[in-house]
DNA sequence: CGCTTTGTGTACCATGTGGTACATCCAACA
DNA sequence: TGTTGGATGTACCACATGGTACACAAAGCG
């Protein structure tokens, strides 16, 4: 509640701007400029570019994290719903308002993946952490707990493969028509193979 | 062939050389001297920077489209396959010397999302291409041709999902059993709902 | 009040950048 | 043979880069 700091001020200014255009091979004063101040000011208030790129992937992956808490706390109560759970995540995913964001996770996973510093620190937790935190409880109906985890571990992939696509097409109707297919198979999957009708 | 000319050995040295490491923030020199050549001749041979890039763009292009192709003549001939051709599909795109060059294709993707040029030309064809290559010639049992088209869709989604999580984790293993439960899934969910065993 | 800390602007630095000019080399070809 | 055209090396250009030195202003505090 405290007046942010100019450093915090500057960082939530940049993310903010990184969210329209993604970080590319922006300069330290092509970076200040579009946030308002001087290049000089960036490397006192954080000492480097690099150390600049530190924060905001720290900004990412707390606000990743923020997500998977979000969303483990909506699937966990136990409601049994995991569907409408899965469903209405979703929906929040795909919010155009998040695009931006997306993309900025998506440029340093990738970064990341390429081996480039800092955005290598990014990759450990981006899978783990949510397979950790989307553990269910005990295994789904008609799997043992390696088949849930493994469960668990492709509907990850789905909505990340879904929000590749989303972001490159726009298409949110085409998507999310796909991904109500996966929870059509998912639901079918769940009941038991042969309930006699 | 006849012996190539420089400029494609170039290019195909560049590309095993970003097949490690990625072309990240790589300024001319360096990507020079990482292919055995000077600055001067990169400049020679491909006219700028930018149109190294283009290149590469295409040539990552190129080895999508030709794998849709692939796969496409793997899928259809009607053997009535579609788990085998689908696990084959994944068995092919997790092998582990086609690391680098989906780390590439991964890092075009993004860069692409954000509007960077020439990588953003690459988004269009990144998913329609796909969905109309493995576009069925017969709706799936059970479904309208929609959700046919949705269910394919989906299928793209989960291999770059997963794709996405193997490159960073590096679980070969894991990845796999949750691919395997999406096999699962897709036989479970073609039987018709109630074969009454 | 003075003193210190912090934020900011101006000017600067060495280095690296993409790109060019020009000379040289070498192989193909008449 | 001489000539031509592409490949290559050296040297260079103007400019942008990340980072620094230093001066100055404002605010907190004794």
């Amino acid at each position: 509640m405290s007046s942010p700091s100019p450093r915090e001020r500057l960082l939530e200014a940049i993310i903010d701007e990184l969210d329209r255009g993604g970080l590319g091979e922006r300069s330290l004063r092509e970076l200040a400029a579009s946030v308002g101040t001087s290049h000089r000011m960036l490397i006192h208030h954080f000492g480097s570019r690099e150390a600049i790129f530190v924060a905001v992937v720290e900004a990412v992956e707390a606000a990743e994290r923020a997500r998977a808490v979000a969303i483990h706390l909506e699937v966990d109560p136990a409601e049994h719903d995991p569907i409408g759970a899965m469903r209405s995540t979703w929906r929040r995913l795909s919010d155009p308002g998040f695009a931006g964001r997306e993309r900025l996770f998506f440029e340093c996973y990738a970064r990341g993946l390429q081996g480039e510093a800092p955005f290598d620190r990014l990759l450990p937790a981006a899978v783990t952490d949510w397979l950790q935190r989307l553990e269910l409880p005990e295994p789904l109906p008609g799997m043992t707990k390696a088949q849930t985890r493994a469960f668990v571990r492709l509907g990850l992939a789905v909505m990340r493969g879904l929000l590749l696509d989303l972001l490159a097409t726009g298409d949110r109707r085409g998507t999310t028509a796909a991904f109500e297919q996966w929870l059509d198979l998912v639901q079918r999957g769940m009941r038991p193979p042969a309930p006699g009708r």
